[in-house]
DNA sequence: CCTCTTTCCATGAATTCCCATGTAGTGGCA
DNA sequence: TGCCACTACATGGGAATTCATGGAAAGAGG
């Protein structure tokens, strides 16, 4: 997979009253680059209390890929069922969410609540998928490394949030 | 494959008296896509007790893959009784229900049974399909995940219902 | 004529859209 | 090199639409 198509960087929004949060730009533009929908699925990390994002294209790859594993497995009841769980996992636990021409989403309040999202959102690329943190549950977190943190204290401090 | 345009996402809808329920937005917009009808075809879920919907695409398209399995197999009085079943299945035990131009679908009366549907109607996408489940039975269910339940709970709570 | 079903209308809440503003970064130009 | 338009982005507020849902009216069948 090609550099420009992996999703880098970080940044620190604001949400707002009604739950919206600009999207950075530079992630907004990696989904436009690999497929052609402005749009993001959500869905909770399944390591951090956080939410993980990606481009609809790679859900649907995500899709085709259980299903190659179906047809190939015999289909033994174990192996029927854990797809169906995983595939409930996939797509009945995530949400695709819009933005608009100045680049918002919406978080639907299931997401934000998952997330634990609460007046600032704190942005990580993180190559195919990219991550979306309350930054003080980021800072909390033993199994983040220093150096990490240091990109979120920057970013708190850059808005003059944070110490 | 038509990889993109899946279902995704999870809803909490009324069935009122006379068994109509609101198919909720998001899901009817991925049926208008993948086809132009205003319809969905409703089957009863071969593992859960719950209801598994679709596009009347997507129900062609399954035809067209048992008629292909078949002719792989064609020697086999085996695989000819299987397809026989499978197609029956597929199409005498479906039903395919129009929705208004408000969105509502009427289940119908031995779809909402086969379902055990009753007040309230848990909408939940699965890729190439979507499911329909009482929620009772959904958070009742052992082969259900944990993540998955607490999604039907949010969404109860979300509704002044449930714990 | 009565009952069941489908169609239409009504409504409150939630969501989306659109326009306005501040700010930062870019590049041009004297 | 210092100043000034210009543009891209993040963000706020309010208006307009959509959505889910209830009920009434109209139509079909027995």
């Amino acid at each position: 997979m090609a550099l420009e198509h992996l999703f880098q960087g970080s940044a620190l929004n604001a949400v707002d009253a009604k739950g919206r949060v600009s999207v950075p730009a530079f992630l907004r533009s990696v989904i436009e680059r690999r497929g052609d929908a402005k749009t993001i699925v959500l869905a909770k990390h399944d390591a951090f209390p956080a939410l993980s994002a990606y481009d609809p294209a790679y859900a649907a790859r995500m899709h085709a890929k259980l299903e190659r594993l179906l047809e190939k497995e015999e289909t033994s009841a174990q192996a029927q069922l854990e797809y169906q769980q995983r595939n409930l996992m996939a797509f009945a636990a995530t949400e695709e969410v819009p933005y608009d021409s100045s680049g918002r989403i919406v978080l639907p309040p299931m997401m934000r609540r998952k997330g634990s999202i609460e007046e600032l959102a704190l942005f990580l690329g993180a190559g195919e998928t990219f991550q979306i943190w309350n930054p003080t549950l980021f800072l909390k977190d033993a199994r983040i490394p220093e150096d990490m943190k240091d990109i979120a204290r920057y970013r708190l401090e850059e808005r003059g949030l944070g110490a």
